[in-house]
DNA sequence: TCCGTATTTCTACATTGTAGATACAAGGAG
DNA sequence: CTCCTTGTATCTACAATGTAGAAATACGGA
């Protein structure tokens, strides 16, 4: 059995949330993302931590916007999926789909 | 927002092997269920302090078997997951399904 | 020059993930 | 009775991930 690279729980929904918002995601708008997805608040700190840990990792990679785009504040850094990310996506994916087979999410689960 | 409590990945995992084994429920078997469906190998040592975790979460619950059971070995010890671990369950697969929505699981992912 | 706004960076600590070695228990062999 | 084998659980230690919040940066405008 291969060793497999896991996604935590957290690297997954930052995953996900990166491909949603496509060309426009970086650090605060991800957040967002998963906010009004998850229903949960995030602080920014553990929304940055994961993106750099999964840069680090080749699962995503990130250029700063050069600054032509007239307006305040600090330069953004928007982030991409790489081809490598969206592979352990779906590992993930398949993995967890494999575990809740036979159990129909969203029911009752308990002796199932 | 509501804080939430989270499930790591792995706990999640754990938690539907449980499911899935019904009344079969102890170390040994909720490993090879997992390796299994997920086609990866466990050591023995993570399930355990997961499932201890989780215990102390009150997410699941163990007994162990009275030794009537005539057999070999140390007397086995069965999980059962409790309500508070089924809804725990739930509410991870619903962000899990919040964040994939339009995303069809399977699919390309790549600039969706 | 100072201020407000948008954003990233840094730091620190808590929780979860993971492995493997070790301890137990009981039956069977001798 | 003692030792071995088999099936299982416990313990220990460390790595990776999750999480928060304060501080730093950059820019336009008053």
């Amino acid at each position: 059995m291969p060793k497999g690279d896991f996604l935590g729980a957290f690297e997954e929904i930052v995953l996900l949330a990166l491909i949603h918002l496509r060309d426009n995601a970086y650090g605060m708008t991800i957040r967002r993302e998963i906010e009004d997805r998850s229903g949960r608040t995030v602080s920014i700190g553990a929304v940055y931590s994961t993106l750099d840990r999964l840069e680090s990792k080749g699962l995503v990679s990130s250029t700063y916007s050069d600054g032509s785009e007239a307006r305040r504040g600090r330069a953004k850094r928007y982030f991409e999926l790489e081809p490598e990310g969206a592979k352990s996506l779906s590992r993930s994916s398949e993995i967890l789909a494999n575990m809740w087979r036979g159990l129909e999410p969203g029911s009752d689960l308990s002796k199932s």
